[in-house]
DNA sequence: ATTATATAGGATAAAAAAGTCCTTTATTTT
DNA sequence: AAAATAAAGGACTTTTTTATCCTATATAAT
């Protein structure tokens, strides 16, 4: 569904917003730990998104990576067109270079359907909403 | 959502049922010009179909592939699931190692109401049940 | 039997995605 | 000012996916 990267973006910003909450800053060492990613990679990706604003940072000791209130009411569905491209949400099912209403492949309707699925969940959720069920345990960035 | 293999796997495969409903059988070369794919690229996925039973071939003059009414019964859920596996069907969607109703992601639930859409949607479709759309034109497995 | 045709099979190449490492720059603390 | 800290940046490696090429094998037609 997403790429490695976009997985790893997703579960990084959620969990930057939720230990930023009271304007603290999340290092990248403690964000691979906290979702179980390779800390190199989960840099590169936080690098990106720092400069396209998607999250903020600060350099330096007490330095680190932190949401703005802007961030904080980014969808899901802005981020991973952000890293994935809206493939996902535009995209034919069966890749085909042209495939609409007017020249549909054979399943156009049903994964019309589906794709508009995903997209109203992705931009009905934002980035700062989760932060609740993660503190009270009841969902998780990682196995336990 | 598929691998381009698997894209290439389901266009061809229905490509195949529909050009072998009366019993001829489909050269790659033709396969590949009908659904505009890389020719070698399909002839690989074919061979590796075959061998596996979801095609049937011919070698020799007037050889080919073609479907058993054992094939064109398979639903496409079969198909893919033969190809690209199933974590489309039971993976996590941000990736976690485990994730469950006990140990969910942020999304868990809403991933999977969308994943049992699709596998629903997979599950009732047959490769057979599209020759009819192809020939009248009403549906398309390359761009016209 | 010979030739032509078409898949089977294996090796390899190219491109994209995933992941790592090292140096530089900015900032804070001492 | 110096030392320590943490992101920024760039180069590089590994793995996976996608794609190509060449030879072998089977079969049909002549």
């Amino acid at each position: 569904m997403f790429s490695k990267t976009c997985e790893y973006a997703i579960r990084a910003t959620m969990y930057i917003a939720q230990k930023t909450k009271d304007g603290q800053k999340v290092s990248v060492k403690e964000i691979a730990h906290g979702i179980d990613s390779p800390e190199h990679f989960i840099a590169k990706i936080l690098q990106d998104l720092s400069r396209r604003g998607y999250v903020q940072s600060a350099k330096g000791p007490n330095g680190g990576f932190f949401l703005d209130s802007n961030s904080l009411q980014r969808s899901l569905a802005d981020l991973v067109i952000a890293v994935d491209g809206d493939k996902l949400f535009v995209g034919c099912g069966l890749g085909l270079k042209q495939c609409s209403e007017l020249q549909p492949c054979p399943i156009h309707d049903e994964f019309q359907h589906i794709r508009k699925s995903i997209r109203n969940m992705l931009e009905n959720s934002k980035l700062g909403e989760f932060n609740e069920q993660l503190e009270q345990k009841l969902a998780f960035l990682k196995r336990v």
